[in-house]
RNA sequence: GGGCGAGUAGCUCAGUUGGUUAGAGCGCCUGCCUUACACGCAGGAUGUCGGGGGUUCGAGUCCCUCCUCGCUCACCA
């Protein structure tokens, strides 16, 4: 594809491997991608760059569909500003993805040597982990170039790169001087299988259908005659063993009674106190509720409120342990139990004293872990956290304040529900992989630093430190991405302040609490405004039963077997086009053909206009579209010239404006732009159903000869198809980068690729524009009369049009009316006493077409009466609407008028169609 | 349980401030290998716009209600 060969020797059929592979490299290879972020390389640029940063895949991912789509829509909306004009920045990236690279690398020395990170050590785990990220990361970024991702290389980051990490220490300690990170001491989620506290967000509720058990705990001093016992519910027996009180409502008249007595737990007898406390609903249950406070992060809330002992019995893998407070608290038979065995035994246990009152089924959520799905345990520790409420206020306000559009707008409610409920984020991990947590402590001083550079010694006493030997949450340092990738804290850095805020950032609603909202808290925290203009939250790949694929399910579509088998243009324009505002997108992994060949089919559509055209056009310099007078116009010139108006401005509008004028948006742009199947749609049709159908098809004739209309006729061509492959670039961009290549020399082709030629803008059109609707309506209603009497496809046959009033049109357009519907067309004064088909054009002109022993009079009658008994009910209901006050004095008068007009039109056809029918029919 | 959204042709979805004859792609039916394209061309069929009620001159569009699905959050054990 490199060389320029006729393109009337190319195949019928677009080849889309060979050609991708080598249009990237050389796409590359010009440096087309890298923003230039002095000034514009390019002429007409707008002075504002226009910045997107990719949501950086897990560094160990293999590409899916999910990122197949991302990135698709990423890339359309770069390439589109990128022709605009903008100096385009999409910065690309890796995620280290802690826990996730972390068991990754786990099973894979399991496998490999059946040791685990523990046997290794921690330097080791480390380096080995570093190495296989070096063997396998970036693979990713590498299959993103085969979907024609036009990402700036020369900036690709990793949020564990030094750089990175440098603004990750910067940004904990600015957070810690502020005193907004802070060691707590609390109930948080706990992985018992990967070892690490996680946050609320890691920690996913799923609805599921557990037990109830009721338990009776003995009043410790023997009770009433009828009150023995206080009655408890709950789901997690096992916990009884970590009791420490129970708890009523202070207003709860059955319970309160009891307040300042004892019980006894069930198993162990050991005697707790029964408290009052608000947090308790009197209505659930039987209105009592234990107190496991190291076990339950609201019973930590009442344990503390109450002062109350917090003895731990569950350790870090989810084993029952004695908590050493010496209470005896733990039945040897249950020591060292998995939690679900020793639920099990605890129930036997309760069972055997008689305490067991009853076991009801219950639904309840149940949190699991985000990565291995295993039930989280509630537990109590140490960790780090951050209060989010001060960062959450601006982050809100942003949203509010329109500053940030969230589209579609339905996620800006969830977004705003989040932040104000939102808690503080515990950002410390037990885990190896990451950004060690930048906090020393000097035991004798008793004494933590949190330091930008690593301390060796003590500030104060100068004594040993021990740096904490937790990492920090990945999402740490994905909350930096879009300034921590442009150069922050590097005040000087030149990307900072050529492309910070970016644009528009691209992701699916999966991580808007993850990543979305705390990069916007970040970005106001740290950069002083909001780190995007516009969040577009597009829809998930699902299969045909609308199950969201996955590599674990086994329902997904590796993305490069579809660019195998159809090339990448096929799977950009199918997602695309599948992908309505907030809809997800739906493809059949057991039928790639089924979900993938309207994309192939559209590639090749392309393809052969382009043989068409320079097989036509020759590779002589053609006019430019600008020299051409109007007069020198066609209809069907100008009509194509006119579709390509309405293409340009409905690609534009559903584009939609790019950023915000003052950096607010109006409420109406907060819902503009962005609909890219319509984008993709308007594209495609004027393609597809205007210029190869009807312009391409009318060009015919006129370029056999030589002479000035086939010069004219040639430049419009060239200037069309030229229009049409810019407008579906960032869909498609390497078929039309390889068609664009090879049009004739001209002002069209002004630069070196059509990946930054300028997007297009509409021209002045003539107005007779119009009446090539004249040709076309003549040319359908032939092709109708053609099907209905079944009238061989080769048979030409005479058509006579009787004009109304345009029979210059008819005249000069006869051949391209003739030639489309395979007519012979005559313009005659009136009807002739042949036996006729008749044909009633919406301009009031009428065909007619001479067909002595194939047309059928009382057929004819039959269709003319059906189709004006239509039009006599739809003319009927006007004149009513018309007739009515009511209408014509509160409808605004645009429509009353629209109405009036229509009326005029409708009654002028009924006349004429009735009389149709009296001198064909009689009566 | 709280919040949000969706239900339009067999399937996937458009339908932008209410404006009258509700669209597209795929699929389906009929006829065509018409020298750019059979991955194509021409023609065609298909909808009680989830049910019910209301507002309005006018409702797929606004309001109420019910049904069904989905998303999201969640500290009633």
């Amino acid at each position: 594809m490199t060389q320029k060969e006729p393109l009337e020797e190319l195949p019928a059929q677009y080849n889309p491997a060979e050609t991708e592979r080598e249009l990237y490299k050389r796409w590359e290879a010009a440096g087309i991608f890298t923003a230039n972020r002095s000034e514009s390389s390019r002429s007409g640029g707008s002075d504002t760059p226009f910045v997107i940063v990719m949501p950086p895949p897990n560094v160990t991912a293999v590409l899916h569909m999910g990122h197949g789509l991302n990135n698709a829509v990423q890339d359309v909306i770069t390439r589109w500003r990128r022709m605009s004009g903008d100096e385009t920045l999409w910065v690309p990236g890796t995620d280290h993805a802690g826990i996730a690279t972390q068991n990754v690398v786990e099973k894979l020395i399991a496998r490999e040597t059946g040791q685990t990170r523990f046997d290794l050590g921690r330097e080791a785990f480390v380096a080995r982990t570093t190495e296989f990220v070096e063997e396998t990361g970036g693979a990713i970024l590498q299959q993103l170039r085969a979907i024609g991702a036009s990402c700036d290389w020369t900036r690709t980051a990793y949020t564990l790169s030094p750089e990175l990490s440098h603004a990750v220490r910067e940004a904990f300690v600015r957070l810690h001087e502020k005193k907004l990170i802070y060691r707590g001491h609390r109930v948080i989620h706990w992985c018992p299988r990967c070892l690490t506290s996680l946050s609320d967000e890691e920690s996913e509720h799923s609805e599921s259908t557990g037990k109830l058990y009721y338990v009776d705990y003995l009043l410790a001093d023997g009770g009433t005659a009828d009150r023995k016992a206080i009655t408890v519910a709950t789901t997690r027996p096992e916990t009884i063993l970590a009791d420490v009180a129970i708890a009523v409502h202070p207003d709860d008249e059955r319970n309160r009674r009891f307040v300042g007595l004892e019980v006894t737990l069930p198993v162990t007898g050991l005697r707790v106190p029964i408290i009052a406390d608000e947090y308790v609903d009197p209505e659930f249950g039987t209105g009592a509720l234990k107190i496991t406070p190291a076990h339950d992060a609201n019973d930590f809330e009442v344990g503390k409120r109450h002062k109350l002992a917090m003895p731990v019995v569950i350790d870090a893998e989810g084993r029952i342990q004695d908590p050493g407070d010496g209470a005896g608290r733990v039945p040897q038979s249950l020591l060292g139990l998995d939690r679900f065995e020793a639920r099990e035994k605890m129930v036997e246990m309760i069972r055997a004293e008689g305490r067991m009152l009853k076991i009801d089924s219950h639904q309840h959520g149940v949190r699991h872990c985000y990565r291995c799905d295993t039930v989280v345990e509630p537990r109590l520790s140490d960790q780090w956290f951050i209060r989010m409420q001060p960062l959450a206020a601006p982050a809100l306000a942003a949203v509010r304040d329109r500053k940030i559009r969230v589209m579609p707008e339905r996620w800006e409610a969830v977004y705003i529900n989040w932040l104000e409920g939102i808690r503080d984020w515990n950002i410390s991990r037990q885990l190896w992989w990451g950004h060690r947590i930048p906090v020393w402590y000097c035991d004798p001083c008793k004494k933590e630093f949190a330091s930008r550079e690593d301390l060796t010694a003590c500030p104060d006493c100068k004594g040993s430190v021990r740096q904490d030997p937790d990492v920090l949450d990945t999402w740490f340092s994905s909350w930096l991405w879009p300034f921590s990738t442009l150069g922050w804290p590097n005040e000087k850095s030149a990307d900072l302040k050529a492309f910070y805020p970016t644009d528009d950032l691209i992701t699916a609603p999966e991580i808007l609490f993850f990543w979305v909202a705390r990069m916007i808290m970040a970005g106001i925290e740290f950069m002083g405004e909001p780190p995007f203009h516009t969040v577009y939250l597009h829809g998930t790949v699902r299969d045909t039963n609308h199950v969201k694929m996955s590599k674990s399910l086994g329902n997904g579509i590796d993305p490069l077997d579809v660019v195998k088998l159809y090339g990448a243009d096929a799977l950009r324009f199918t997602a695309i086009s599948g992908l309505g505002m907030g809809a997800d997108v739906i493809l059949d992994p057991a039928d790639l053909e089924k979900s993938f060949a309207p994309g192939r089919n559209f590639a090749t559509k392309l393809w052969n206009i382009g043989r068409f055209l320079l097989s036509r056009v020759g590779d002589s310099p053609v006019r430019e579209i600008s020299t051409i007078g109007s007069d020198e116009l066609t209809r069907a010139d100008a009509w194509i010239l006119s579709r390509l108006n309405i293409a340009i401005e409905e690609c534009d509008r559903a584009l939609g404006p790019a950023r915000p004028r003052d950096g607010t948006w109006t409420e109406e742009e907060t819902r503009s732009g962005l609909r890219l199947s319509e984008y993709a749609e308007s594209a495609r049709r004027l393609v597809w159903n205007e210029l190869a159908d009807w312009y391409l098809e009318s060009l015919k004739g006129r370029l056999q000869e030589e002479g000035d209309d086939r010069e004219v006729a040639r430049a419009v061509l060239v200037h069309a198809f030229d229009t049409a492959l810019r407008l579906l670039h960032p869909i498609v961009p390497f078929v039309t980068e390889a068609l664009w290549q090879r049009l004739p020399p001209g002002k069209a082709r002004d630069m070196e690729f059509i990946a930054v030629s300028r997007w297009p803008k509409a021209m002045e059109v003539p107005a007779r524009a119009a009446e090539f609707e004249n040709v076309r309506n003549a040319v359908v209603a032939l092709r109708q009369l053609r099907a209905d009497y079944a009238i061989p496809p080769g048979k030409i046959i005479a058509a006579n049009v009787v004009a109304k009033d345009s029979a210059a049109v008819y005249e000069q357009e006869a051949s391209i009316i003739g030639r489309l519907s395979g007519t012979t067309v005559a313009v005659v004064d009136g009807p002739t006493s042949e036996t006729s088909a008749h044909i009633l054009l919406p301009d009031g002109s009428e065909i007619l077409v001479p067909l002595a022993g194939v047309v059928d009079i009382v057929r004819e009658c039959e269709k003319l009466r059906t189709e004006l008994s239509q039009l006599d009910k739809q003319l009927t209901a006007l004149t009513t609407r018309l007739g009515n006050e009511n209408f014509t004095a509160r409808a605004p008068a645009s429509v009353v008028q629209a109405e009036r007009e229509k009326h005029a039109e409708w009654s002028a056809r009924k006349a004429q169609m009735e009389e149709k029918v009296r001198s064909l029919c009689g009566s």
